[in-house]
DNA sequence: GTCCAGGAGTGAT
DNA sequence: ATCACTCATGGA
């Protein structure tokens, strides 16, 4: 993180870090957040209450921006383990050396990866995202004020401007709205929370393919049910899809 | 070989 | 506005 490379541990009660100072590994870890108020605030049911008791302690992270909206560029379509191994693939390719650990690679920014060709980012296995991708660190290097300006601006603006982008639709807006850009608020729907919600919730949810309309229902059902702090109740769901999908 | 994975773009109705 | 189709890739 932030071109260096931090371990973390925890004992019992404590949390060992190394790498980073206190005041950085807080604010990514988002220490400052009174995490059981939190939690009692968006534990409404018996089904979010299944899923707090399972991961209580689960942090959303303050994740950078360009590195959180490239990953989830990588993550249409796909599964998690695909996704990490692209993020790598990129950090190997353009990212520096990481202070502290000379084996690891921090993700490049942006300018890095000006000269990134479509190829360069096909063999990096993000198959037909390649273009994408391409095309979206264009747009973002073309306009140096891009990133300052979407931390700056309100949730629904910000939605609109993700959007804009080639490969970010609804759902990876979400997720970087959330986990990026601070908006708790944000309540991405993936398929498995959409299976969730049908199994749970929403029993219309079930079938057919999740169209724009049908995906703002679910997402705004997320926001009524969950409150301000919806996101947190999304993480805490998918983090207990084991659980809560079963039969 | 088939199916699925933290979806999104395109083109035809 | 709402389908239907397609898009690489890897693991089960």
């Amino acid at each position: 993180m932030d071109g260096r490379c931090i371990r973390l541990s925890q004992r019992g009660g404590l949390l060992h870090y190394s790498g980073s100072d206190e005041p950085f590994v807080r604010h990514y870890l988002a220490l400052d957040l009174d995490l059981d108020r939190l939690l009692a605030a968006i534990d409404r049911d018996p089904v979010i209450e299944a899923a707090i008791d399972r991961s209580r302690g689960l942090r959303v992270l303050r994740q950078p921006l360009f590195e959180c909206l490239l990953s989830f560029l990588c993550a249409t379509n796909t599964n998690i383990p695909a996704v990490q191994s692209r993020v790598e693939a990129i950090a190997g390719v353009w990212g520096e050396p990481a202070v502290g650990d000379e084996n690891v690679r921090a993700f490049p920014s942006s300018t890095a990866l000006r000269h990134a060709t479509e190829d360069d980012f096909r063999a990096c296995r993000l198959g037909y995202r390649a273009p994408y991708a391409r095309s979206a660190v264009t747009a973002i290097c073309s306009d140096p004020s891009w990133e300052g300006e979407l931390s700056a601006v309100p949730h629904d603006e910000a939605r609109a401007r993700l959007m804009a982008l080639p490969g970010i639709g609804p759902k990876a807006a979400d997720c970087i709205l959330l986990y990026a850009l601070g908006h708790l608020d944000a309540f991405p729907i993936d398929v498995w929370i959409r299976r969730i919600l049908a199994r749970h919730y929403l029993p219309d949810l079930d079938t057919g393919t999740l169209s724009p309309s049908r995906y703002e229902a679910a997402r705004s059902f997320g926001r009524d049910r969950f409150g301000a702090h919806a996101g947190y109740a999304q993480v805490y769901l998918f983090n207990a899809r084991d659980l809560l999908c079963r039969d």
